[in-house]
DNA sequence: CTGAAAGCGCTTACAG
DNA sequence: CTGAAAGCGCTTACAG
């Protein structure tokens, strides 16, 4: 391994002084910077991150907590956010929690990270409390949590969900179904109480045996779908937690024979660019997921920087897009 | 930050005991491991791996270099791998290399990485050159390269391709059209290759007009399809280089109308789990890819291990799976 | 502007 | 079986 002690001797100067030099201090010479990185280009010398973090206290490191990386949700998530990261002069870390229990503190602390991006947290998931317990730095991402005040990024589902019944409702659907994601997350939850509340503006309410939930994944949508329409008089339109839930009832109608939005209509939440695909054209609530994934890797390296600086909390706008997966019942 | 010095204070023993103790050396008496081990639970004290990667002279990270994380390809790669290197105690660290130069070797060194699996080599690339000259450790995924020997972890497309051409000549299809990966990796060249010499036993060939080449992705399956049926006279049958250009290809037919399997039998080759999607049931080659994925967790670590161990090469072998996609042309 | 010294949290010979 | 010492590659006061 090539170290700054190399450099230092083929430079002739102290080690010390290539530290200044590559980091580009103000107190050392021109003269000697330009000396200094010759001979680091010369060796082919990059400082070692793992020496700069133990000596500064801390690395530029930080996690992304996600449940299942196989879900293409995440993937449009990582995408962006390592960009970001790395565009910060931060790496990102994967870490899956499927458990959702403490150890995730213990991991960070562990794997030596500067913050995390908790992209999974429950309700009432204890991490929260760990991780201010312990004094380290996290944003939620997609979530917030009762108890534990911290930078979040967030979608209002509002106007989205909105444009969403205007849409269906006004199509003529009264018997409306909904496959939810978990009761135990605030965005499961929130998404679920708009619809409620909108649907009541409208005068409609959701059928007790029309109202499944679990996890935001394909088979709760696949799974659900099926459910909802083999028992005798389904209904005519099911609003699915988010896209990949939707994804998955798609596959299960016409899987079953059941056309869409011929049957029945379904619609989703993400607008993943799947959902724009030909093949699926999924009725969905849009918002602009990149950005929000950026958003969060920009807040955690704010308080990691600024660990003191007034809590942030940036919500994301949603709108409805219109696709081919709903229509009036029965055409 | 809670270290090994405050574990060994509240256990009355020195650090380096702790330090011992925690990792279970048989030299250090169980009555002290006893009680490390509740000082440690007692303070939540995880040893810092940067402490440690530092002191042993390697840290415990390995490297993914990959070219598009939202390529839902490498959704499935970095799955299990992650899984598996988290299993063999290391930490899959994502790295995102579009331009394929040098960079990659600064990269590990910069980021102290040990070792490093290579899923987007060309060819033609310097990075295994490079890696190999300062000795960092790495594995070829899905890639080989001719210059420097490496392990590597591959698919052997004979089989599949094979038994995907015994079933579309079967059907009838003589006019065979194909939208192949890059000419610049070895994956591309080998399954192009293989189609090339099949076709050939069967007295066809590919017509040069219906033969297009591009990068794995949805694009080049969507743009490509498109090119080659919007010319007149277009084949009855088009294999695309893996599953993600296959995609591509079917969205494409149902923007333009073109029914499949109707009007063009289509095909691909990764079987990924979109593959089997009701809505898609693509024909396809398939193989193993998350034991793959999970080899080449092992490979690397074997590597990084055992240095002078001799180089590891694992072919993984190709089945074909007859979906809806692949029917008699003019059906 | 530059160097000598100390230290970050570990591990690993070396004594005892 | 356990401790004191040295060192991994950096950064950062502290002198000069």
């Amino acid at each position: 391994m090539i170290t700054s002690r190399d450099v230092a001797r083929l430079a002739g100067v102290s080690q010390p002084t290539v530290s200044r030099a590559l980091r580009d201090d103000p107190k050392v010479s021109e003269a000697t910077k330009q000396r200094v990185r010759e001979a680091a280009v010369a060796l082919g010398y990059a400082p070692n991150a793992i020496g700069r973090a133990l000596s500064v206290g801390r690395s530029t490191r930080v996690g992304l907590v996600v449940t299942d990386l196989e879900n293409q949700f995440y993937a449009h998530v990582i995408a962006p956010m390592h960009h970001e990261l790395e565009r910060l002069g931060y790496e990102l870390v994967l870490i899956t929690e499927s458990s959702e229990s403490a150890p995730v503190a213990e991991h960070v602390m562990a794997h030596g990270l500067c913050g995390v991006v908790l992209a999974t947290s429950t309700v009432e998931s204890i991490v929260p409390v760990r991780l201010h317990d312990r004094g380290i730095p996290f944003v939620y991402f997609n979530r917030t949590s009762q108890g534990v005040q911290a930078d979040a990024v967030t979608v209002d589902p509002e106007k989205g969900v909105r444009e969403l019944l205007a849409d269906v409702i006004g199509k003529g659907h009264t018997r409306i179904g909904a496959i939810f994601g978990p009761r135990n997350t605030s965005t499961g939850e929130q998404r679920e109480n708009t619809v409620r509340t909108v649907l009541d503006e409208h005068g409609l309410a959701l059928a007790h045996r029309d109202v499944l939930h679990g996890p935001f994944d394909f088979r709760t949508g696949h799974d659900g779908l099926r459910t909802l329409l083999e028992r005798g008089d389904p209904p005519t339109a099911v609003l699915c937690g988010n896209d990949v839930v939707a994804l998955g009832a798609l596959n299960a109608a016409a899987e079953i024979g059941v056309r869409v939005p011929g049957d029945v209509s379904i619609a989703g939440f993400d607008d993943l660019p799947t959902s724009r695909w030909a093949l699926v054209r999924l009725s969905t609530v849009a918002y602009d997921l990149d950005e929000m994934s950026r958003e969060a890797a920009r807040l955690i390296v704010a308080r990691v920087e600024r660990p003191d600086a007034p809590v942030a909390h940036s919500v994301y706008p949603t709108h409805y897009v219109a696709r081919a997966t709903t229509a009036a019942p029965g055409v």
